[in-house]
DNA sequence: TTTATTAATCGTAATATTGCAATAGACAAA
DNA sequence: TTTGTCTATTGCAATATTACGATTAATAAA
């Protein structure tokens, strides 16, 4: 089927998984920690940065963009991409508290 | 294509990917948290907590257990599941580390 | 031994993802 | 206007994922 199940979660877990889909793929990974390590808008460069071809740089983008962690403005000719940061924070409260779920269970079997 | 070109990242970069992207299913989400909830062994009734058909939720335990997450028994007939804490914790300070690239940077742009 | 129970595997259909060439669209510069 | 630059979109091929019916394998119970 290709299609999960999703009715069949809470949306909490819907959630969660959305979020950790978007981070399933190295190249969004990539693109990420290098929006946080410049620490500012790249305008371009993304593309020469992390291997792949342009439309393929384009089109991850748009997943990172449709979750909202990052967001982009057009400057000219270039479009120049950032984090966006209050949405991170919430995403990271959403994954640590998932996360986290170890801290109140201590192992009895196995 | 479909297929992740991951020589071109780094091994970190992968492995964030590797561990997120077998949590971007509700069900992989469902089950840990229910492992994690009972806090201990679970025998057989993932199906029936879950709503997915047996081969289904033996196929993503069968993920979950790839990348070590959790670790399965032989008990008679049935299989016992549980968390492999060791591993959990391996796993999130992975994840957590790549969550927490923000507390360095201040935006100053966009 | 026969039967029942439980979980893994096989096979397959439907859908999703990844990647890129080709193209289109938008703007800047000449 | 024309030309060049940059990015998004389209279309497509290759592969991956999700789900489940049917079957198999292993053990327990009768």
């Amino acid at each position: 089927m290709g299609l999960a199940k999703s009715e069949l979660f809470t949306s909490n877990q819907n959630q969660i998984a959305l979020f950790a889909k978007v981070f399933g793929h190295p190249a969004r990974v990539a693109i990420l920690q290098h929006l946080f390590k410049i620490n500012s808008c790249v305008c371009g460069d993304l593309v020469n940065e992390i291997g792949l071809a342009q439309p393929t740089i384009s089109q991850h983008l748009r997943e990172l963009k449709s979750l909202k962690l990052i967001k982009g403005t057009i400057e000219g000719t270039s479009v120049c991409y950032c984090i966006d940061h209050d949405e991170w924070i919430v995403m990271k409260g959403i994954i640590k508290n998932f996360l986290n779920m170890d801290t109140n269970s201590n192992s009895n079997c196995c």
